[in-house]
DNA sequence: CTGTATCCAAACCGATACTG
DNA sequence: CAGTATCGGTTTGGATACAG
């Protein structure tokens, strides 16, 4: 084994301004969809789920680990039987909400073009 | 050849909501940080690659004609020698400059608690 | 200068099966 | 219910070389 070597070092990119860092966040697959729809209030795993429809369970555990280490969401495991676990957003998470709302603003108009075209 | 099915068909997410919609406009890499660049005002593409440091010309290119498909950005070939040529943002495309500015406050808010973590 | 073509590694994500 | 493990296909994006 030739010691592997790593040519594509960076997969996204400027890790270090606010706007990357931001979309880093919220930029993978459901995440913003996540984002927004617990901005409507505390939401279990299989709500999340059926929220999001046809999204993996895989991808959408992910995006909430994801989350939660970026401090933007809180999980609160009950002790229940069956078991339940609530997601709510921190209020870090909160503050993403205004850009989020933002990005839906917009969606209407690119979408009303999109359809034009 | 036992034509291909296509398991996989969902490659993003909840195409029809507008937030999604959004965010497949400004999702891809690098593509937010155009946007931002050319909100600034015209760019040339070597100015924007500067701009991006380290983004490849094929990326660019590619984001480029992405945004312009969406009607976010106006291509002007100048048939000067050598060749040059200027992006601007169109009208809808000056429409997502407040969404851009929303990820960037919050991803200031981000940093300082990634920086804290 | 402004791209395009090709190649390739890495990341991403869905499907499925399985666990506590 | 709330995940995890594994697999495989798709997509992404960088590097490099080349073209108008």
């Amino acid at each position: 084994m030739p010691l592997k070597v790593r040519k594509n070092r960076a997969p996204q990119p400027p890790d270090t301004c606010p706007l990357s860092a931001c979309m880093a966040v919220i930029g993978g697959a459901w995440t913003a969809n996540v984002v927004w729809y617990l901005g409507a209030g505390p939401r279990r795993f299989s709500e999340l789920k059926g929220d999001l429809a046809p999204v993996s369970a895989r991808v959408l555990t992910r995006r909430l680990r994801e989350l939660e280490d970026a401090g933007v969401v809180q999980r609160h495991a009950m002790a229940t039987s069956p078991p339940s676990v609530e997601y709510t957003l921190s209020e870090l998470g909160r503050e993403l909400l205004p850009a989020i709302e933002a990005i839906v603003a917009v969606g209407h108009r690119l979408k009303a073009r999109a359809a034009a075209a």
